[in-house]
DNA sequence: GATGAATGAGACTTCATTCAT
DNA sequence: TATGAATGAAGTCTCATTCAT
């Protein structure tokens, strides 16, 4: 049971980080077996094909993400939880400047894929971002708040990419800086709750 | 001669489009040579691997930007080519939707390449944007025109990117229209040249 | 012991059916596992190999044949004892017309294969009905009572053959009929038994 | 051409041959390569799958039968020619003991598939055999010339099962005496042929 | 005895690249 | 130049069999 388990999270993770370093298709199942340690044969235990395992490393990703909204949750006021996004981001310039945003490349690369159902999974994984970010907006009563989060995810996948592309984590900061200064500078809102 | 240019071009064109589709990876060469027309074996002639065909797909892509930005040149005014630039954008959101930036998500796929060369070719191409969106914003006499060269560039590849993995086209509408928005906001600066 | 006796027998009976079914090298250890509801695992207890459960598959065919000749033994006389044979046989065309006959079809299964010794171990089934039905003849009287025997063996055979390839029941309907005319239009020959 | 199209042939030749001795499931598209003396890699660019080849074999024993069977088309009495195919069919009968009827095994394990199509190809090429076999009762002014038919084909796929199974080539022997006793003791029937 | 997990050989297939005309 | 054909190195996946509790 536990070995099992742990089996599982071990390639889950090994998935994540190869596939962010190597893309999906120049990764092979060989490569995430020899990252996580485990016979190649014995993957398919877990994961019967490899699109499956490509769908356990979005969903790996998907809890990493998970694991820092709830952290920002603790967070009283949602404009610091925010800036604290914007600072977790900054703070991965350096992956960033590499590799990209992980969702955000896998995104890309599944999204030319005409098949198999995989192609809208990442498009999920970006989703909970977009909505976490726009329950902020909403929660500091400002108007539109889903352009907002769509500005404000759209900012962070464009500088991901740039920073990826120049290969120059400083865009990362610079950017970052613009949007924590965009951030302090929008209006408190009205915080009535929406009735209804 | 003629032929044997018209025939690189098919193919420098052909390889565009579909990379641009299925991806760097997924692509095969019999999928270029077939949209091109051309018999598998005869492509070689003209790119000696794989790489330089997909280096001559960046050029197209490079090519067809320096026609856009060449178009926009002839406007006078430095403000309305960007806004022009945007325009553009939101012309193409149906595409982005699908496929994304070209340019962008071939830097995706290229920067996890660790061998080639190739890696850095994409971030060549978007940095051709970059400059050219620098100088106009120089010329509007705006303080940190790089800045908001990597700002306005990366709202575009951030929005393409949301737009392809939500496949929502209206994303690409609705920042196009906050990005015009945002231009237009910006003050005019003092437009004497740098001395240098 | 009373419990591992029966799942050997389930396994058996799985063994049986499944192969018939799909054939023994389409048939994977788990497929039989799962029908017979045992562990993967656990097959191996009670058969080494692959080969074992397809020979206990067989030797589940000749217990299944056994138990019809014994019936048919019951009655009287010999002629009515191989129309009841047919009769069984068309009983069963659906099944044929879906599968085969579950021994002849293994035979021709096994009998491509150089090594294992299974190869032969169809055909002693399939002399089991042989010399059942050339008893039968014998006891009718008849000369040449294993030419008799071929005859009508190999007619069942190659009307399930048919019956399977065309995947059209009423050839066994129809060649069932046939082999009853044909049995009784066999002349009562000399009963007495051949001495010694 | 000649090449490409001689190589086709070869890899057909090889395939109807060894998919003969060793059964489909067993045999590899590199034994096949091997036999015909082709690289594994260049096989696919003559048969795009394994099932491909598997049906080129059945053509080619479709082929195989179509020259037998024009050959015999030469006979003037359809009687000589329903003997002739016997005569063939009791020549090959060390092929038979050994491996079987092609066509009639290649059914038997093709009608074990759910899926791909091919479950229903072998049944087409015994289909031929029947269709002509029974065109020439019909010549013979018999009844029921397509139970007549298949009584002839099944006894032969009867027979060449049991000769396999029982690696015994007189089987073939005393049963084809047996059809050509059968054939012969045929009464010439009502030659007018049916109006319409 | 029972069982989930492990292992490794081998099968099919794809494809960039090269070759022979 | 042009082209169909050739080649071989991977890569994904399956499965009989074995192992460790």
């Amino acid at each position: 049971m536990r070995t099992a388990t742990a089996k599982r999270q071990r390639l889950m993770e090994a998935a994540a980080r190869v596939v962010h370093q190597q893309g999906a298709e120049r990764t092979t199942i060989a490569d995430i077996a020899r990252a996580a340690d485990v016979p190649v044969g014995n993957v398919y235990y877990y994961y019967k094909t490899k699109d499956e395992l490509v769908a356990a490393a979005l969903g790996e990703h998907a809890r990493q993400l998970g694991m820092l909204t709830g952290g920002l949750d603790l967070l009283a006021d949602p404009r610091e939880r925010l800036k604290g996004l914007v600072k977790a981001w900054v703070s991965q310039r350096d992956v960033a400047a590499r590799y990209g945003c992980p969702t955000g490349t896998l995104a890309v690369e599944l999204d030319k894929r005409a098949e198999g159902g995989l192609d809208a999974e990442a498009g999920r994984v970006i989703r909970l971002l977009l909505d976490w970010t726009e329950r902020q907006f909403r929660e500091l009563g400002l108007p539109d708040p889903d352009g907002l989060a769509l500005t404000l995810v759209g900012a962070y996948q464009g500088m991901s990419l740039l920073a990826n592309a120049l290969r120059d984590p400083a865009v990362m900061t610079r950017q970052g800086d613009r949007l924590i200064g965009w951030l302090d500078s929008l209006p408190e809102g009205d915080r009535t709750p929406a009735a209804g």
